[in-house]
DNA sequence: GACCCGTGGCA
DNA sequence: TTGCCAAGGGT
């Protein structure tokens, strides 16, 4: 039996109950978990992919909605940018797309917030169609069972699209449940902190397990700090503008951190990627992008 | 390839 | 308590 094998069955006894997951979800319903999931546990993505999905069905939905609404409804996911990114592939999906999700991978990958991984998944898990589809998971479980190694090291694209390639069996739809399986094995099994090898399907093969299950020697990567960080004071001031009913005057952005170059810093940021536009030629007021306050209509 | 981008839960 | 880590993408 092969890997894929082993890891199909497993999967069909220990599979998660994900909404996204039901067959005839649509790619699009799709395309926004796999965008969520980006970086982000599957517990805090349930609630916010059901909220999204109530409220922009479709993409022309979105598309229709500006970009401040879509930063909103993301809410506390974290990297709010994927939200901006989610609504301009709304947006490109409306007009180069018809409104519908391609099922060409090189269409999906020019879409914006799609990258090799995103891309791969929708093709795979939306439209059945035989591609390798390498996450974080995938990675290191083939890290372990097949090449022996405590851990996948830095990601490699290419490298790790042809190692799974040689995994996957012929048959496309039996090919995406091995890509689902191993992401899920990944994910709840080979987990990176203690994995759970005695219920693991590879437990008599993995390369790693049968050398003894080293740990990792070497420096790791270097640790993620956040405390005291630029990504600190964005968040916070875009947790103001998220809850702002109007124009923010500079006064309520100003009492968030003390330091000023440095909060001064994460608004410029903020307003370069877009998630945040100055009001005002002198930039005393903001407001998420897109949301800007009613006019007076003999101005229009 | 290195670095930046949020947030929260858990060991 | 705090470091680690979570279905990556863009520059």
């Amino acid at each position: 039996m092969t890997l894929a094998d082993s890891a199909i069955q497993w999967y069909d006894r220990n599979a998660r109950d994900l909404p996204w997951r039901v067959p005839g979800t649509s790619a699009w319903a799709v395309l926004v978990s796999e965008v969520m999931l980006q970086q982000t546990p599957v517990i805090r993505v349930e609630p916010a992919w059901h909220a999204w999905m109530n409220r922009w069905p479709t993409p022309a939905d979105l598309a229709q909605d500006p970009p401040s609404e879509a930063i909103r409804m993301w809410g506390r996911l974290g990297y709010p940018r994927r939200a901006m990114r989610l609504h301009a592939c709304a947006v490109a999906l409306v007009e180069r797309h018809d409104g519908r999700v391609p099922d060409d991978l090189d269409q999906l990958l020019a879409l914006p917030g799609v990258g090799t991984y995103t891309a791969r998944a929708v093709a795979t898990f939306a439209y059945g169609q035989r591609h390798p589809v390498v996450d974080t998971n995938v990675r290191r479980v083939v890290s372990r069972a097949v090449a022996g190694d405590p851990d996948a090291g830095p990601a490699t694209t290419a490298a790790d699209l042809t190692a799974m390639a040689e995994l996957l069996p012929e048959e496309p739809a039996r090919a995406a449940r091995a890509s689902i399986a191993f992401m899920e094995l990944g994910a709840i099994v080979c987990t990176a902190r203690s994995p759970r090898c005695t219920e693991c399907p590879f437990e008599q093969v993995c390369a790693w397990r049968l050398s003894g299950a080293p740990a990792p020697s070497g420096p790791t990567r270097r640790p993620q700090r956040y405390a005291g960080t630029d990504r600190q004071v964005r968040g916070l001031i875009l947790e103001v503008l998220r809850h702002a009913t109007g124009p923010v005057p500079r006064q309520r952005i100003d009492v968030v951190w003390a330091d000023d170059v440095q909060r001064a810093r994460a608004l410029a940021g903020l307003v370069t990627d877009g998630l945040v536009e100055p009001l005002d030629s002198d930039a005393d007021r903001f407001v998420l992008a897109g949301d800007h306050p009613p006019r007076y209509p003999a101005l229009e």
